[in-house]
DNA sequence: ATCCAGGCATGCA
DNA sequence: TGCATGCCTGGA
């Protein structure tokens, strides 16, 4: 049993439904997640506002893994008090109270993100389990049947027409190009920000926003503001004020301005909000 | 049924 | 640099 504590209030559901990472289940409701990092098994549960327990098979070796996935360290009451510039984001971090950001597997991440697009969640969650439960190792815990997610070497087999059978439609070029050619730079011990940036965007099938989930999501440069179709109907409705058709790029500097270092936490705050919480969005 | 999703590559001004 | 178009396929 290993538990994390926190001074601010931690709350699983929100961090596992705010749809920044889709194989964690539960079966309760959202009190207890089940899922894996790596080849290891976890179960984590909600044990008060301010506390959650995770059991795994080995404790000592698992217990800076989910450090680092549950983003134990971050200084969250500051992001908070940061982030609510207005009544507007004031609501926003009140309803969505305790979602976290993770610190993601990146090579999962990278597969994530890139069948995310023009995708939604139960799609992207069942090509992926679809890649876990043929290709991962299967594991018993806890009386629920697991699957870890592939590894690049489990998958080099595959090609294009193996993802498109799958059901992951155009997409599968992206997959197969990506499995095929995986570029060093990932795995570079140090990493300039902005030159990453581009260097995912080099990538075939990564764009901006792929880019930016990815860097954000499994490398954890919390400044970076993701947009895709929310975020510009939130911010065309509630901040932008320019007047172009396609003001991407403007909104994504927009976010920036406006929420400087914690902007990616900002961005998944609004996420969460617009896509469960507005119903006028 | 047509239309559109959590974008991107490509071709063209 | 900016904009239009096609892309797989499942769900409304």
């Amino acid at each position: 049993m290993i538990t994390l504590e926190f001074n601010e209030k931690y709350s699983l559901m929100h961090t596992f439904e705010c749809g920044q990472i889709f194989r964690f289940k539960t079966f309760d409701d959202g009190t207890t997640y089940y899922g894996t990092l790596e080849n290891h098994p976890i179960k984590a549960y909600q044990e008060d506002d301010h506390s959650i327990q995770i059991e795994t098979h080995d404790d000592k070796v698992v217990k800076p893994l989910v450090n680092r996935f549950f983003r134990t360290d971050d200084d969250y009451l500051s992001m908070k008090k940061a982030v609510q510039i207005d009544d507007l984001m004031r609501t926003i971090v009140e309803t969505t109270d305790g979602m976290h950001l993770l610190l993601q597997p990146k090579f999962e991440c990278m597969i994530a993100y890139l069948l995310s697009q023009c995708s939604n969640i139960p799609r992207i969650t069942s090509n992926l389990e679809y890649l876990a439960e043929n290709f991962g190792k299967k594991l018993e815990f806890d009386g629920k049947t697991l699957y870890t997610f592939p590894t690049r070497q489990d998958l080099i087999h595959l090609d294009e027409m193996d993802f498109r059978q799958m059901g992951f439609g155009y997409r599968a070029k992206y997959i197969d190009y990506f499995i095929h050619n995986y570029p060093d730079f990932l795995d570079d011990e140090v990493r300039d920000s902005a030159l990453f940036n581009k260097q995912l965007k080099s990538l075939y099938g990564i764009g901006q926003k792929v880019a930016d989930c990815i860097q954000l999501f499994a490398f954890g440069d919390l400044y970076l503001f993701p947009v895709d179709t929310w975020m510009m109907k939130f911010m065309k409705k509630y901040y932008y004020r320019g007047g172009k058709k396609n003001p991407v790029k403007e909104i994504r500097e927009l976010g920036q301005e406006l929420f400087g270092k914690w902007a990616g936490y900002a961005e998944e705050l609004i996420f969460f909000y617009a896509r469960c919480f507005d119903s006028t969005l």
